[in-house]
RNA sequence: GGUUCCGUAGCUCAACCGGAUAGAGCAACUGCCUUCUAAGCAGUAGGUUCCAGGUUCGAGUCCUGGCGGAAUCACCA
């Protein structure tokens, strides 16, 4: 028993059935408020006409039975048909120990259900931004949830690497690039390709005006401009697999993928698998061409084809151009056969922003439509964007936050608070650059995580992270306190009672700390169901505050006797561990020194 | 205009499938370092949960109608 839950459940029900010879099939219980006596309260209001009895006499008779029957509670007061419950210390103790002798507390047994988890996948045409670090860390704590929730879990992305964003790069490139590589400019090659990318914008825009200067009407202008005209001549080109456009792609999109391996790295996200979107989209066309024979989709008469997706109240939708090159949506539909042909998931889960609502709607109907078995298993994870104070990103406009920027500036954020509270005499210089890492990248992930992922999100560069309070430094910090206590321990040979024999009343923050350890493997539960990282991120702050509590009220080392001393080191090591297990899986390290 | 999502303290966010007196952090103010690390702890102040109705023992949460914001509705991805 981890959790005093079930047990105590299972005493109301007992107490129904001998007062009132009623059947309770579930037993609800909430935590009690911070204001009453008590760690669990069951509300009587939904008894009140089945039984035909008062909640405070409910209550009270509920309560008594259990003082009287059951070995659980100690004490229990009634408020307002709100009965609340104080179990005995001894049953906290009892808890305490089985959670401090289990090695692997929190880890759920394996439900050997494979889901795959796709996040990340960025266009090749440009440098990841802030947007793709929510996504990023998002993608990896998700997966590592469901890791812990006993799933079987893969990693892994699609990279955009075609399509007409990306000739649009490439287009800028062969104009104005004048054989610039990342070596000769000392761009992340990332970076360098971006700023084609913002060239293409610029150059097209400036050609978009001089048309309606000319007296072309903007909605043509838009549509006619020349060097959009070349783009698309691009495209064609490189889907008929014109050597010198190839070897143009391979070369600009290796300098990507370079500039995103050192970020993923920096930033310490990993992938099992990976796909390209040049390798799946020609199987979308297949699927899309076999559909159209079946007479699942049709074809305009201008050779476009589509699906009429009106009786789900999805309009028609666009799944091949006229000039038979592929869409967005053509891609994903061979994405997912391919993926699920490859790896035989039992569940997919695509953490996307919620701009992509309507398409993923769309490609999943699309799917079921097609027959395909899967595609009733496939989840959109869908997460608010990251505003500035001055509104929404545009990469186009160049109002976004760059990722390797931000990731710097953290990490140099912790390094000036850490000299400034002078707490690095000891480390040496390599250890202290990996301090400020920890700290720094800390402090952005919790901050990118705590918020519920379906919010909207505001970031702030002027006030930039935080890095106390409600924060990942405050966590981990109280970490390096447990490490600590250890080391000293250590040092002055303290020896513990691993038995934990003899300690039998619980100071309030010890039972408020036992109480909500107990509670982890529900959160994880919890987070794994609702794929709210944010879910994890809150709990480990509520554990961190009450340890805190716990830090100040009580002496570690220096207890009252050697029973609390040894109760107490069990219990800091406990807490330890599962901070460190929480932050973990939300990708965030903890260090030993701070 | 259609569809979807959102609106909670000055700011950033919570509120466990409808529960008690709506909670944290930041910012402000007041205390607390000779004692296991003060990136901390304790406290003060801050609210008509956008507005108006409805449902019931009970509504920030559910329903209806407004107001305000965002996304999307491309032969872009």
């Amino acid at each position: 028993m981890t959790s005093p839950d079930q047990p105590l459940q299972t005493a109301i029900q007992q107490a129904f059935q001998a007062l009132y010879n009623h059947t309770l099939a579930v037993v609800p219980l909430q935590n009690t408020k911070k204001e009453f006596e008590g760690t669990h309260t069951f509300v009587t209001f939904p008894y009140t006409s089945p039984l035909k009895k008062k909640p405070d006499e409910i209550a009270q008779e509920v309560g008594t039975y259990l003082i009287e029957q059951s070995n659980l509670i100690e004490d229990f007061n009634v408020v307002k048909g709100f009965l609340n419950l104080h179990l005995k210390d001894a049953i906290w103790i009892d808890i305490f120990q089985q959670i401090y002798k289990n090695p692997d507390f929190g880890q759920h047994p394996s439900l050997g259900k494979k889901v795959v988890v796709e996040y990340s996948s960025p266009n090749t045409n440009k440098p990841l931004h802030l947007g793709h670090l929510r996504n990023n860390f998002l993608g990896y704590a998700v997966a590592e949830i469901l890791k812990l929730a006993g799933y079987d879990v893969h990693k892994t992305q699609i990279i955009n690497d075609r399509g007409i964003h990306i000739c649009k790069s490439m287009l800028a490139y062969q104009k104005f690039g004048q054989q610039e590589t990342p070596a000769s400019s000392s761009m992340k090659g990332d970076h360098l390709v971006g700023k084609y990318y913002v060239a293409f914008n610029k150059a097209y825009k400036a050609e978009v005006n001089t048309l309606i200067e000319q007296g072309v009407d903007k909605n043509t202008a838009t549509k006619e401009a020349p060097i959009l005209k070349e783009a698309q001549a691009m495209l064609q080109k490189w889907e008929d697999n014109d050597p010198t456009v190839v070897a143009l792609w391979k070369k600009m999109n290796g300098w990507v993928y370079e500039g995103f391996n050192t970020t993923y790295e920096d930033i310490g996200v990993d992938f099992d698998s990976e796909l390209h979107e040049s390798e799946t989209y020609l199987l979308g066309k297949d699927i899309i061409e076999q559909a159209l024979e079946e007479g699942i989709f049709y074809k305009k008469e201008n050779g476009s084809i589509w699906v009429d997706l009106q009786e789900e109240k999805l309009d028609e939708k666009l799944v091949l151009r006229a000039d038979g090159t592929a869409v967005y949506m053509t891609q994903d539909i061979g994405t997912a056969e391919l993926r699920y042909k490859s790896l035989g998931m039992d569940k997919m889960i695509y953490v996307v922003g919620n701009e992509q609502d309507w398409h993923f709607k769309v490609l999943f109907t699309i799917l079921k439509k097609l027959g395909r078995s899967y595609a009733q298993d496939l989840h959109h994870l869908s997460y608010g964007m990251v505003d500035l104070p001055t509104g929404k990103m545009k990469s186009r406009e160049g109002t976004v936050v760059d990722a390797d920027e931000l990731v710097a500036e953290v990490i140099n954020i912790a390094k000036q608070r850490t000299l400034e509270l002078g707490k690095i005499e000891e480390l040496n210089e390599e250890e202290a650059q990996q301090l400020f890492r920890i700290i720094g990248l800390g402090a952005l992930k919790y901050f990118l995580l705590k918020v519920d992922p379906k919010k909207r999100m505001l970031y702030n560069p002027m006030e930039s992270i935080d890095f106390q309070g409600d924060t990942a430094p405050y966590i981990q910090y109280n970490y390096v306190r447990t490490a600590s206590v250890k080391r000293t321990a250590l040092q002055s040979g303290v020896s513990f009672n691993d038995q934990l024999e003899g300690y039998t009343a619980l100071a309030p923050s010890e039972a408020d700390l036992i109480r909500h350890l107990a509670d982890f493997p529900k959160k994880i539960q919890e987070a794994a169901d609702t794929l709210a990282p944010s879910v994890m991120a809150q709990y480990v702050y509520e554990l961190t505050r009450l340890f805190s509590v716990f830090w100040t009220q009580v002496s570690i080392l220096k207890a009252e006797s050697t029973e609390a001393r040894s109760f107490r080191i069990a219990l800091a090591d406990t807490v330890a561990r599962t901070i460190k297990r929480g932050l973990q899986v939300l990708g965030i390290e903890v260090p030993e020194k701070m």
